[in-house]
DNA sequence: ACAGTATATACCAAAAAAAGAATATAAGGT
DNA sequence: ACCTTATATTCTTTTTTTGGTATATACTGT
């Protein structure tokens, strides 16, 4: 992959703020798409995006499409993620914030009325 | 500044060729058109578009615009553009190259017929 | 087979970025 | 004052990226 398709992915909020969510952990989409509160268009356009530069890739789950950060993942990329979160200014804390949703998301799954699938590899999903 | 920026001036070859040369000491357009082999319409928008975001900036000498890198530069541009340089793929070549040339390029201006502005701080140019 | 939910894709409009030609400015030498 | 050289800016066209609506697919449960 071409190095500056990888920058071309960090020029985007929404787009770090998915690789962001993604590096804490696999995600299904209806997940991404609330904590982004993005319509479903847009997020699954920009997941298909990262797809096809093989940063992340797919899994079917039921009718569920979970999304893992690729591994190993650029060393460039994981660099420059972390530099972003680290950061002092509104875009960081963006970062901050929704890592914090994340948690606060996941932790409610396990609730009997919630349908996703419940465990994936490590993380909770869905 | 906004961080997307930075990120946006790396997904440009001809930009990270310019910020790389500027890395090593600062130049004059005209070197930089040279060594980029590109037109001076071209060279020119993009250095106005890293000024206007202050990565770089100009001096005027004589007729000549020197351009710098502006100091202190940002870690996470410095990072990447040594990221960028000591990859093993297409790109990190050119970049190598681009040193290269800069280095012969300004070791011919000592010589008499060059009209250019000698000394220049530590680096030579023009 | 049918209805419902989750996600992806196609298609078109809007916005942003890049490229090129022509022109403008700024300085130096005559 | 005028001509030349170096560089910047303006204006227009082209290309790329983004956004939205509608539609398609893939799966599940009945």
């Amino acid at each position: 992959m071409d190095t500056f398709e990888l920058y071309k992915c960090l020029t985007d909020l929404q787009r770090v703020r998915l690789l962001n969510l993604l590096t804490e952990g696999p995600l299904c989409v209806c997940h991404l798409q609330t904590l982004l509160r993005a319509p479903q268009v847009k997020i699954s356009k920009q997941l298909a995006y990262l797809k096809a530069l093989k940063i992340v890739h797919a899994e079917r789950r039921g009718t569920w499409m979970i999304y893992h950060l690729s591994s190993p993942s650029p060393d460039l990329l994981m660099m420059n993620l972390k530099s972003l979160r680290e950061g002092s200014d509104a875009n960081a804390r963006t970062l901050q914030k929704d890592s914090a949703t994340r948690k606060k998301l996941l932790s409610n799954l396990s609730t009997p009325k919630s349908k996703c699938p419940e465990k994936l590899f490590t993380a909770l999903c869905c």
